[in-house]
RNA sequence: GCCGGGAUGGCGGAACUGGUAGACGCGCCGGACUCAAAAUCCGGUUCUGGCAACAGAGUGCGAGUUCGAUUCUCGCUCCCGGCACCA
């Protein structure tokens, strides 16, 4: 890989012996483009499927091309290359690729504001970001690059989406959307700002339309299941799954209502069933439906409750409010009456939109009853026999049955079971399992999507496409206006002849969410240059993704449908595999502190950090902040996610101008642990510049001084020794710090400290010029994942003719880190009262008689009854004393 | 509202399996170099008291378990992410 002559370029002439000159000072812009000019021309982060080495697949969110690279894709696609570097150097064949989730909702905003065709604004914004990425350096596979909104892509999920709609996989039915009356256009729940659309700012209503659904439901149990085998993925994201799906189980039962079809509900409280004092219906129910038709103040209650948007945060924290119907169900149980009302808080999605009420042990339920003066009876009783007034809050634990009849005295759990077996018995309830997890709905009226292959028929119903005419090609030179989606007004689209029966039909003119492109992009990486099948064998050589990195955000939503889709593509008899992703990191967002001044309307100015100067007190405390062109202060708003709005972002291309690439990385993987958010700082950027330039004068004095000669370890002296230990303990931390632990902020920490030893390192050390090599090489080649430009020039400049982004990562020398004495606290009654140093391996008494002995720790246990000692070897001496 | 996180010096963070709290970096203070400044280098830096040795306090708040808790348990507060049409 590579040839001596690519290396031996005009930086380091080659030079008689192992010595080459350097240039003596650190200039990024000088390096990082030769050194990547290098890989090159070694074209060293291609991947082959035949290479040697096992196969790493490491994978970052792939970007949605919005215009600029922002400090959060630097972050994500930093740790990526790092791991993906760092794999390389464990000597295994890497596939790391990168492409373009190029589909979505900005482009048509881009498009209103700018008059430009989002398929254009789009290619463009890939042009720009591409450039920013290969400037970062990262060791991407570019030649399998794609965007999603190529038709050689997007072809592919529509020839899957006809082969499960032919499977019964995918059905259409009504749903709930946000639609902007004034706009006459379906708006996303990010467009409804306080009930209201963004642009017309007419009250949102919930209104019904058809849309296709993708039978993820039938998939929850594998979902949940195959969750517990997922120990390469944090804790947190699987709870959350977990919770998403959401299995229940429960009970179906009905309520028998005079002259109409029961009432089906589902509890998963079968035993607080005799607390049930009224029940529920959504407004969507078609028995309110019914009734509204006759009813005028029941019709403006339901249009009343339309109001608003569908998001689920909004439903949940609105005020709870509704009206008796004037008809009542029978309790399957006591066969009492219980009013039954229309309440806004029920969901005609979930479930069966009804539901039986039990205000004293549920909390929703109880607020309701308190507000309309409903009968509250408390049928639970707290198991340890305390009092509870559920007329004051709802008792929502398991306990004790009260007030049921045959089931009194029997706990919960038992009573759920009873009460389900005898609902089963008398034919009017069953056991069922339930889930949290609704059915994918994947239509969007939306222009800048992957065209849904479906044809209208009046006589043959809804028809998928041809395998033979896909793709169906989205027009590229529209304009969106923000009424509608433009699709449905181009008759040259969507007029169409039925496959079936030729006569005229009209082609389905949504698009899919753009999920559907994000759930198997990970897999056309593989292939992404078959154009005659979605996937070939090469998509199993290198899947599951060993590694994948991206935002927290996506724990639930993209993350479950990639698994989702993972699931369907094995199904199809495309993939062995059952997960996509083995190994999963979820990366922290980027902060940065905001300034801003108010505005005599009330509103906000705010200011860009780059503007602002801050006053300090003595010791370092921020006192003030100042405007640096007018002088006058600023009020500190604290620190936010970066973002436009208020003004806080930090432009990662002024920042790689300055500083250099290398810079930029190492910031961001030093500043904090990957997983937490990372805070922007000026200062720090400065520090991590700085480190760079002490670790290029190091190697720069190193190679101008004394030859290094041959390591010879037996005759170092004890400085030499102490080095030696220092450099073998960093490797071992260093290796397991980036591959186990992926803390890469300690990785570099700890690259820091050894620098700072070697500069304390005295010169005339026994053999320390071969010592010296050999630390400098380690740091080298630890930081190469990290640093990878201004490492590859240092390492041709300790004399090697290899890259070291295709070297062999450092051996830990375990001789070298054996060391004569350890130190230990000791501590009486656990507050440390001395420092001790024991020879290595030394037993438990003869450390005792050491920590005894100590002068201080004497003084602490003179005269007091030492009641117990607790020797931890290498850690830690504790007297346990009682004064006498 | 529901689900999931987070909180440690002036600041970002470290402490990996319950075992010396504050590694590393920033900032600040002092010094060296310089005509001077920048850059760089050296030293100090949790707080309180003390010249020091040392002592006391200390990981958001309140309890608990333990010889020992930043770490485990219970109850709070504040901040952040997600909530199915932002990606």
């Amino acid at each position: 890989m590579g040839g001596a002559g690519i290396l031996r370029s005009s930086l380091f002439p080659a030079t008689t012996g192992q010595v080459r000159r350097m240039q003596e000072h650190y200039s990024p812009e000088a390096i990082e483009a030769q050194v990547q000019r290098q890989w090159e021309e070694a074209d060293c982060f291609r991947a082959h499927e035949d290479a040697a080495g096992e196969p790493f697949y490491c994978l970052s969110m792939f970007p949605y091309p919005s215009g600029k690279l922002h400090m959060g894709h630097v972050r994500n696609y930093t740790i990526g290359d790092v791991i993906a570097r760092f794999q390389r150097m464990q000597g295994k064949s890497v596939l790391q690729p990168m492409g373009w989730d190029a589909f979505g909702l900005p482009a048509e905003n881009a498009a209103m504001q700018n008059h430009v065709p989002p398929a254009a604004w789009t290619r463009q914004n890939i042009e720009q970001m591409r450039t920013q990425l290969k400037r970062l350096g990262f060791a991407y596979d570019w030649s399998r690059e794609f965007a999603t909104c190529d038709a050689d892509y997007y072809r592919w999920e529509q020839w899957l989406f006809v082969r499960l709609l032919k499977k019964g996989l995918v059905y259409r039915k009504k749903a709930t959307v946000n639609w902007d009356p004034v706009d006459q256009t379906v708006l996303a729940n990010e467009q409804v700002i306080e009930g209201r659309g963004w642009r017309s700012g007419a009250v949102v209503e919930r209104r019904e339309m058809p849309q296709w659904f993708l039978r993820i439901t039938d998939y929850a149990d594998e979902l949940l299941e195959a969750l517990d085998g997922l120990d390469g993925w944090p804790d947190q994201v699987r709870t959350m799954q977990r919770n998403w799906i959401g299995r229940s189980e429960g009970v179906e039962l009905e309520f028998a209502v005079d002259g109409g079809e029961p009432l089906t509900v589902y509890t998963t409280r079968p035993d607080t069933l005799f607390g049930v004092s009224y029940m529920a219906l959504a407004p969507e129910h078609p028995r309110v439906q019914a009734l509204a038709e006759q009813d005028a103040e029941l019709a403006a209650f339901v249009a009343d409750c339309a109001q608003g948007g569908v998001a689920e945060a909004d439903l949940a924290t609105m005020d709870k409010k509704g009206r008796a119907l004037g008809f009542t169900a029978r309790h399957p149980l006591t066969g009492e009456d219980v009013p039954v009302w229309v309440a806004n808080f029920v969901l005609m999605e979930y479930g069966t939109g009804a539901v039986m009420a039990v205000p004293a042990h549920d909390e929703r339920d109880h607020e309701f009853a308190t507000k309309y003066g409903l009968p509250i009876r408390q049928v639970i009783a707290p198991a340890d026999g305390a009092e509870v007034d559920v007329q004051q809050a709802a008792f929502t634990e398991a306990g004790v049955l009260v007030n049921s009849g045959e089931f009194d005295g029997q706990d919960s759990e038992a009573a759920k079971a009873a009460i389900a077996e005898h609902l089963e018995q008398a034919g009017i309830g069953r056991r069922r399992r339930n889930y949290r997890l609704r059915d994918w709905g994947i239509s969007r009226q939306r222009y800048w999507g992957c065209p849904i292959p479906v044809i209208h028929c009046d006589t043959c119903g809804a028809v998928p496409v041809p395998e033979a005419d896909l793709p169906v090609r989205l027009p590229e030179d529209v304009i969106p206006d923000g009424a509608g989606s433009p699709l449905a007004r181009m008759p040259e689209f969507f007029e169409a002849t039925c496959p079936e029966c030729g006569k005229p039909a009209r082609r389905e003119t949504d698009t899919f969410d753009t999920f559907f492109e994000s759930s198997w992009y990970f897999a056309r990486y593989a292939c992404a240059d078959n154009e005659m099948a979605m996937l070939d064998a090469r998509a199993d050589h290198w899947l599951p993704v060993d590694q994948y990195v991206g935002g927290i955000e996506h724990a639930v939503l993209h993350l479950l449908y990639a698994r989702f889709f993972h699931k369907l593509l094995r199904d199809e008899g495309l993939l062995a595999s059952d997960e996509p992703f083995t190994r999963l990191l979820t990366q922290g967002m980027v902060i940065a502190p905001t300034f801003y001044r108010e505005r005599g309307d009330g509103g906000k100015d705010w200011i860009n950090p780059a503007d602002v100067e801050l006053e300090r007190a003595e010791d370092g405390s921020v006192k003030a902040a100042r405007h640096c062109e007018d002088g006058q202060p600023v009020v500190i708003g604290g620190m936010e996610k970066m973002s436009k709005s208020k003004n806080n972002g930090v432009d990662p291309q002024a920042l790689i101008e300055r500083f250099g690439a290398d810079t930029a990385r190492l910031f961001t993987m030093f500043a904090a642990p990957p997983d937490l958010s990372l805070e922007w700082s000026d200062s720090g950027v400065e520090g991590a510049h700085r480190f760079i330039k002490r670790l290029w004068r190091a190697v720069h004095e190193h190679v101008n001084g004394a030859v290094p000669g041959t390591l010879e370890v037996d005759a170092l002296d004890d400085a030499g020794r102490e080095l030696r230990r220092k450099l073998h303990d960093t490797i071992a931390k260093v290796t397991d710090d980036i591959g186990r632990r992926q803390t890469f902020n300690t990785a570099v920490a700890a690259n820091m400290e050894l620098l700072n030893d070697l500069g304390k390192f005295p010169q005339d050390a026994a053999g320390a010029a071969a010592v010296r090599q050999e630390v400098l090489e380690g740091i080298v080649r630890m930081l190469a994942p990290i640093i990878p430009h201004v490492t590859e020039t240092l390492w041709q400049a300790l004399g090697h003719d290899d890259l070291v982004a295709a070297t062999p990562w450092p051996q830990v020398d375990e001789a070298a880190r054996q060391a004569a004495q350890e130190t230990l606290a000791v501590q009486v009654n656990g507050k440390r009262r001395a420092e001790i140093a024991v020879p290595a391996g030394a037993d438990k008494d003869a450390i005792e008689s050491v920590a005894r002995n100590d002068e201080n720790v004497q003084r602490h246990i003179e005269g007091q009854n030492v009641v117990k000692v607790i020797v931890v070897p290498g850690r830690l001496v504790n007297f346990v004393v009682k004064p006498q």
